[in-house]
DNA sequence: CATAAAAGCGAGTGATTACTCACTTATTAC
DNA sequence: GTAATAAGTGAGTAATCACTCGCTTTTATG
């Protein structure tokens, strides 16, 4: 009886509120605008409401005309991205590209796969690094990113592997293992890229990279 | 002129002050244990300092008598586990160990090496979340992180590689990427265990896990 | 045992926090 | 054109923040 909205529900109900950007004001634009410069730079709850109301040169009540709440805001930020990378899962027909893809190499899938997701995390790394920061922290923003995008990936990518085991391309590896392998290395892929090691990345272009990781994964580092 | 102190002048004069537990009054001690247990639940910024205080049975005055501010708590709890990161690349006697085993199968290195991180990680698991937690804001501790342990065991790591090109034991590829993909499959490994995919991951004993993840690194996913 | 230093205390500090509310201005609907 | 609704304001609020300080208690030293 009344038990908390599970991941799905909670988020699905929270984009079903979402705005469109566009039929927002200025004023509200700006508040998230500067919310998302302010909270990627030190964090939600280093950055004061008095801040990003300056930030977004608005007056503080304002913010409460738009957002109930602080977290508000903060939800706000983190719905649309993590809607943006739940998407390919959730949608239906993106599931049947999906399929039809399963007919070439796995290769090729996953240089698409990791080419795509590089894209996306560098279209949004800030509104991702805010995802990340508070997903450590707010248990349904961790539970949200968890259950909707890495389980609906798992259950996918795993089908598809065993499907490419059966067709005699891949090894018969536990699917599990598999999928850990190509997820950590998309990751790490992303990790270097943006993080750990810029400048060694950027001897190669990102294209490179991409099919060096792939060849690893396929054939590994032994001789 | 001046200059602000390197990664390893930085963390190295806040290691020489570092006090053992032994010669910490119970107070202190509890003041500590407090910390760790509030801003791995919460986050630094999310933790008042009464909160500690109430949390280790001392007043608040307590704390400021032992720690000069709140920030310094954060540097007394994470220095520890930064050290125990990168000693192993600091300690000169560790890297003649390093040498010797380059005679071994690359295989060997590098299961021996999964194993120890991952008991590194599972024994200090608390400590570790609020490092990288506040690695996110905190740019000394970031840049600590990564000049630190990361540079340096890149270094280390590069030069057995190219060592095992030569000796025929690897395949001719960059060995950035190779490093890439060595530890990508480490933090793979650590993050399904302890956060993605636990339920899963219990499928298979560590050292199964670690097995198949140094076969899919060493071999490829293809047949 | 005497004395000094260290550890511990908690009420008190000004600053800042998220948020409210009575009010004004702009937009929409009829 | 006017009534109603939404957007915007900024001074004000109680609570909380990190931190201080005068004081007491404990521990160490000779």
């Amino acid at each position: 009886m009344n038990k908390p909205p599970s991941f799905a529900e909670g988020l699905l109900q929270y984009v079903e509120e979402l705005k469109d950007e566009s039929e927002m004001t200025e004023k509200q634009r700006n508040i998230l605008r500067a919310s998302v410069k302010l909270f990627a730079e030190k964090g939600f709850h280093a950055s004061s409401t008095s801040e990003i109301a300056k930030e977004a040169g608005v007056a503080e009540g304002t913010i409460f005309r738009h957002y109930k709440s602080k977290k508000d805001i903060l939800l706000a930020v983190v719905a649309p991205v993590l809607v943006k990378f739940a998407a390919p899962f959730i949608l239906k027909d993106v599931r049947e590209i999906f399929k039809e893809r399963a007919q070439k190499p796995f290769g090729e899938i996953v240089t698409e796969l990791y080419r795509n997701r590089l894209n996306l995390v560098v279209a949004n790394e800030k509104h991702i690094r805010i995802l990340l920061q508070e997903a450590f922290f707010h248990d349904e923003i961790r539970e949200a990113l968890i259950s909707t995008v890495f389980e609906d990936a798992k259950v996918m990518a795993q089908k598809l592997i065993e499907a490419k085991v059966d067709a005699g391309e891949l090894r018969p590896l536990p699917s599990q293992a598999v999928f850990r392998a190509v997820l950590s290395a998309m990751i790490g892929l992303v990790l270097f890229r943006q993080v750990l090691d810029k400048d060694d990345y950027a001897a190669y272009s990102d294209e490179e990279q991409i099919a060096m990781t792939v060849d690893i994964l396929l054939n590994g580092i032994a001789k």
